[in-house]
DNA sequence: CGCCGGTTTGAGTCCATTCAAGAGGAGTGG
DNA sequence: CCACTCCTCTTGAATGGACTCAAACCGGCG
């Protein structure tokens, strides 16, 4: 039993509307889009590898991340999202999901319909532009990754990974101070980072005692962010 | 001054039809975007990083690759592109090229406007999906990739290259025995995977030894397609 | 209290890198 | 036609960043 409502989806038109001009009545067709609510605990997939779905989810809250699973069994984390990043959008013209969505926190969603986004696209040309240009944006962060986890170090794969959450959770506004959420356990960080659980700890370590960071696991205190962007190599341009 | 002519962009019809249904006006529409031819001698530059263009380029004969450059100076190759693939669409909804396409052999594209494809795209939703769903499926080779250089060994990552553009020169009608252009130096093969042109050497000779390739440069005989794939750890399910 | 997932630490190993030099091959110009 | 250059490929030896394996530590929670 579908729901619609004129502000549960508004984070995702914030999101939206950050990088894409929209008109009162694109934004109001996409609020009231009809959704469903669902969440998921820690670890739960909301999508898997290889899953046919008829409707993608946005996200309200908590974090999420997908992944994907070499045949040897290690696991590649690709990304990791946050309040109103449309998590599967590409499965909306995509047969099969080519990779897993699994909650990283407690996590609230709103699902809506390939159908209902693809109408509203057919309906606003700018919303299909919108929507387009979010999935090409998603794209230049994957290219990022490719560049991170191919030519840069440990530290500087981490730091950059933090710089990225700490500036999308700014941009979202989550957060302001120095104090970010990091929901990850070193073995995922490693996972999104092509190294192991035992060496980003290690790095880790490095990095606090070096001054870049403190603060505990789950939350992160970024106590020298213009030397952690240059630890991390780190250069907003990506996020467009 | 612009040329428009009716075959000169079949390619990209031709790997457009391959995802996406289309109907006849819409591919007559695609067919008759105005556009400019222009060639390219190895090396020079399509795009650079940090460029705004207002078209995007089609890729009518020959190889090109993305890359990225690291503060270190090191390169990333992000894809390399064959006949028919769109190298730069997503310039045309994001204002600053984040990364640079460059020419791996000769190469000649044809120029389209920005202003002209979105305008198909407006009038025809089915070529707006078309190209979404392009991009979409970029965007899952981006995820395989990230999967390749950041959890798997330098064999692997090199077959898993070898496989994917022998399948893509496969799909774009360019070949179809056992053999295959790879116009890569052994620096761009390492370039592409996160490995280094000596360590590429050497285990491009193993792999030669172990008979899963032979023939030499820029040209590659896969004498055991299965064995190779495996090696790869190769699934196509990623290309959609 | 005792379990459990996550973090920390140590020691040894290895895959890939670095540095350096030599060989091969294609193209250029005298 | 040969000398010369440049680029790529090849090879060797030494180094090192990250991995593996394993054990101990820690805090939260039932």
């Amino acid at each position: 039993m579908p729901n619609s409502n004129s502000t549960v989806l508004a984070p995702v038109v914030g999101k939206l509307t950050q990088h894409s001009q929209l008109a009162l009545a694109e934004i109001d067709a996409l609020l009231d889009l009809p959704f469903r609510i669902a969440t998921f605990d820690p670890g739960s997939y909301l999508v898997r590898e290889g899953d046919r779905t008829d409707s993608s989810a946005a996200l309200l809250s908590g974090f999420v991340y997908r992944s994907k699973i070499a045949g040897s069994g290690a696991r590649q984390i690709l990304a990791v999202h946050l309040r109103g990043d449309l998590v599967d959008l590409q499965n909306s013209l995509l047969n099969e999901a080519d990779h897993s969505v699994q909650a990283l926190t407690r996590v609230e969603v709103a699902y809506v319909s390939h159908r209902a986004i693809l109408d509203v696209a057919e309906t606003f040309p700018a919303v299909a532009r919108a929507l387009w240009r979010d999935t090409l944006i998603d794209s230049s962060v994957f290219r990022e990754w490719i560049l991170n986890i191919g030519q840069r170090n440990a530290r500087q794969r981490i730091s950059h990974l933090l710089c990225e959450l700490a500036l999308r959770q700014e941009k979202a506004g989550l957060c302001e101070g120095p104090n970010y959420e990091w929901p990850m356990t070193q073995e995922q960080i490693g996972d999104a980072t092509g190294l192991t659980g035992v060496h980003v700890n290690r790095t880790l370590q490095a990095m606090r005692s070096d001054g870049l960071i403190s603060g505990n696991r789950q939350s992160v205190i970024i106590t020298d962010w213009p030397k952690l962007q240059a630890a991390g190599d780190f250069n907003r341009a990506y996020l467009h």
